[in-house]
DNA sequence: GAAAGTAGTTTCCTTTAAGAAACTATCTAA
DNA sequence: TTAGATAGTTTCTTAAAGGAAACTACTTTC
């Protein structure tokens, strides 16, 4: 719980209360940064979505195109993000069956999200090599 | 890899072939995310950086604001925030010893994208909520 | 001298994430 | 009829993350 200084007329401390107004504020806001880490923690999920703004994708493209993914996770993944609705799974019923996996409008709104680690991530990589 | 597609003049697909320019382009992102993500990942760090962003705390402060972090994690979670010069720790010589962290100039440039972050969570929460 | 507060570390244990390999089931082309 | 491709699932195993409790070492206060 952060902590709020109280000061009286002269500016000296008075006292020191438990802020709650800083600490509903704060854990609303962690509990933001939890939701999305959620979906964005992990492995995969973020190269799979990166993958899949370049266009519809299916599986067995998917496991070539996401270095090093293994069939069962990335099988896992896939259903998870499909009930976040960040990712849209058709089946066609050729033979053998196409399945064809693509990013909803929703997720398309994570690549603002993604945008904005990524340049963070480029200008911390740029700061650590030219240590 | 992604696919490129190549067309004749009379708009008909004449061959598919690994696209290097957009793997290119596509992994540098990727590698940016990873960068960022070796950093924001985690149960803890995000909070303690939160946390942080309200202003500079003791050990004991955190252990009481970050709820449910144990002791050998916030050591751990602030030694790497430390490395990655994110957070700032001094050290008084006072009895007994008195150590504070605060983020540095750096670390505070992480804020925006944690704002990103937040936002997308809290916009997430509300749609999942009003399902 | 016992209790309580500072800032941690150490040890042991559990949980979760992830990977490798084999397997299912269906269909097509050689 | 056998090999190869589709889209996965199942099982077994390992690696990494995280947690609880006890412990260190020092100092002040009761």
């Amino acid at each position: 719980m952060p902590i709020r200084v109280i000061y009286d007329a002269m500016n000296k401390k008075i006292a020191e209360v438990p802020d709650h107004r800083d600490h509903a504020q704060c854990s609303q806001h962690m509990t933001a940064v939890h939701d999305a880490m959620d979906i964005l923690s992990g492995k995969w999920k973020i190269m799979i979505i990166g993958s899949l703004s370049f266009g519809k994708k299916r599986f067995m493209e998917l496991l070539r195109d996401v270095t090093g993914i293994g069939a069962k996770m990335l099988s896992k993944e896939l259903k998870d993000l499909e009930d976040n609705d960040l990712v849209k799974r058709t089946v066609y019923d050729t033979k053998p069956v196409t399945v064809e996996y693509e990013l909803t409008e929703y997720g398309g709104t994570l690549q603002e999200v993604i945008g904005s680690i990524a340049q963070w991530g480029a200008e911390h990589r740029k700061r650590i090599f030219n240590k």
